[in-house]
DNA sequence: TTATTTGCAAATCGTTTGCACGACT
DNA sequence: AGTCGTGCAAACGATTTGCAAATAA
């Protein structure tokens, strides 16, 4: 699922139970072929609009986002201090946290990861070519606070 | 300058031909107080305005935050939805941002990178311990746009 | 003195919510 | 039929701005 289409998305809602209806459906098409294009709410918003003759509502985007966030399709992160940027997830791309006690292992959006990378790079003036990235920790399960 | 303390904020104002004032003086105590707890804009005006007899504004709140931007002196990440939050800089702790073709060095406040490491720990349930993180790229002078 | 900074009030921006109508299932 | 999603309008929280009065230099 490197690549969401449309209807991996539109899956996603229906396998969550959610109704499918023509803005969603058009919001998802845009999130497909935007692919990983950091979409703003509104440019979403703006795109959706484009293709459906009939009025689509700013909060019916939020809705639908939350939607999606809910099933694990989209997330989205605060970078600068304007709108927030949705990332479509991509489930394979991806760095690990492990506990160093229990080795529990948790997958890590990789874009979450270069999300920050992006940031500090602009801020910076760099391009960024790779990046190491690694934590070390304990998980929920292992956090005694100690230490 | 690990720890600055309420008079290096005025100083570094002071020295960028900025007016010390009393509000101003005020806030520079609280953020030095916080040290590295993360305030938000309005927790930093709630303080100030403890200590203070007459009225501070949140306006004011936030242009005292800008000028002390504007010096270096301080930043915020925006992380979850809701307000900033501000870090003070710490010039002491690094990591290092370092061009592959002219080895130029960027300095890159720790705490642009634990403000990240920090989020995605509470978003994955996880105390972080240590972090392992270098970028490695091309710096504005030599990003010629050919990968 | 005189440019800067202040408090206040109102505006702005992104996002959320309550509601009654309309449309998926 | 019954529930869920919609557009609309209004509310919201965080931040910014215009302005005249106050104040540091």
């Amino acid at each position: 699922m490197a690549n969401p289409s449309a209807s991996d998305l539109v899956e996603a809602l229906r396998r969550a139970g959610m109704r499918i209806t023509r803005p969603r459906t058009v919001l998802c098409e845009v999130l497909a072929e935007a692919r990983h294009e950091h979409l703003t709410p509104q440019v979403l918003h703006a795109r959706a609009q484009q293709r459906l003759a009939s009025r689509i509502d700013p909060s019916t985007v939020y809705r639908t986002l939350e939607a999606l966030t809910e099933c694990g399709a989209v997330y989205h992160v605060h970078l600068g201090h304007g709108a927030a940027v949705i990332h479509l997830s991509d489930l394979d791309a991806h760095h690990h946290l492990v506990c160093e006690i229990c080795d529990h292992t948790v997958d890590l959006p990789i874009d979450e990861v270069t999300a920050l990378t992006d940031h500090i790079g602009k801020r910076h003036g760099f391009v960024v070519d790779s990046v190491h990235f690694a934590m070390v920790g304990r998980c929920a399960a292992h956090d005694r606070n100690e230490l």
